[in-house]
DNA sequence: ATTTTCATTGAAATAGTATTCAATAAAATT
DNA sequence: AATTTTATTGAATACTATTTCAATGAAAAT
């Protein structure tokens, strides 16, 4: 059991990369089987060996992303923007070194707006709105604490949340593209006034 | 000609309505023309009455974003941050006041990456990836005069408009949301320093 | 009032895509 | 070496979505 087995689980790892690379370019809709085999370099019929049905192979890198994508930031201990920083640096670092995390990332939001998916899926999904929500209130502390900047707190969430979003949906697309740093983003949140 | 003329115009403008809707929240493949005409509240067949196809109805929004959002910034007696503020308070000015023009802007954004379209089309649509281009040398300049924080100017660009462009999606897809100030995006570009 | 035009529908035709399957070749097991 | 298992393909099938069309009724023109 070997020739067999490792050559298994390559095509099995090759068909998933090419179509997180389809399915974030093209959308869901408009990346076609056949698209996918292509890519692969193999018959629609064997790309039903490994995976049931088309749906199947989304959840399945649905469930991946899900994996290595989930990240708690309760560092209860350390203020606020600092919270911040460390989570703008890893999502940063993951994007930078990682070509295939920023495309998970992509995938991930893209995936929240689709209708088609089992009820646990988009339970896992709707992760992003709720870092949204989470993060309100520890900006408001921040705003309390001389550190964020004055404003609407859930304002000032999407913006910084929907920044890194949006950066990691070019990075993902063009990953050839220098990527920024991840204190460029923090400056929309920290407060510059002097005090 | 009046009562047939004028609903014509509004049914028109209600197909229009809904499917750039429904081709943001779903991407253009997984929005069924069955979707937009229940949506529109009609027969698919009237829908065919008003739109050839899918794909020319499509290709009219994406004409109309074209119209909406172009959009140069050549204020070359400016400096540099102050072309950049003008433009950032240009875009947010839109998203704020007009949801319509928000989702336009994601379509387009959507659109690019969408092989099915006429050669055209396409060339309209390379906007985005130019202004990015355009903005480098610009960056360039505020770096030098000291207004511009320093780091890779094609790094710098890319995290300002994707910042934009990852907060306009937002909105459009959450319209009661309260949006985010656009000096904070600007807060991206600007050189905080003490010279 | 009659005719013409056209908005509208639902069903039928067409086209496009996902999925299955029977056949084959190659690897593993006996 | 013979047998079983499974990877692989290309064609057949089932399904879904788009597009066309003939029929109907309502507005406009005569």
């Amino acid at each position: 059991m070997s020739i067999r087995h490792e050559q298994k689980e390559q095509r099995r790892a090759l068909i998933l990369q090419s179509a997180l690379d389809l399915f974030i370019r093209k959308g869901y809709g408009e990346t076609k089987v056949a698209d996918i085999a292509k890519a692969a370099d193999m018959s629609m019929g064997l790309l039903f060996h490994y995976f049931d049905s088309k749906e199947k192979l989304y959840e399945e890198l649905i469930r991946i992303g899900c994996e290595r994508l989930k990240m708690d930031f309760n560092f209860m201990n350390e203020s606020p923007l600092a919270i911040f920083t460390a989570a703008a640096e890893d999502l940063f670092d993951m994007i930078r070194t990682n070509p295939s995390a920023a495309k998970m990332f992509v995938l991930m939001e893209n995936a929240q707006h689709l209708d088609s998916l089992s009820e646990d899926l988009k339970e896992m999904l709707t992760e992003a709105d709720k870092l949204i929500k989470k993060s309100i209130s520890l900006i408001e502390k921040g705003q309390l604490l001389g550190e964020i900047k004055q404003g609407n707190a859930e304002a000032l969430a999407v913006a910084f949340w929907c920044s890194i979003q949006g950066i990691a949906q070019y990075i993902a697309l063009h990953p050839e593209t220098p990527c920024p740093n991840s204190m460029w983003v923090i400056s929309i949140l920290e407060n510059r006034e002097v005090e």
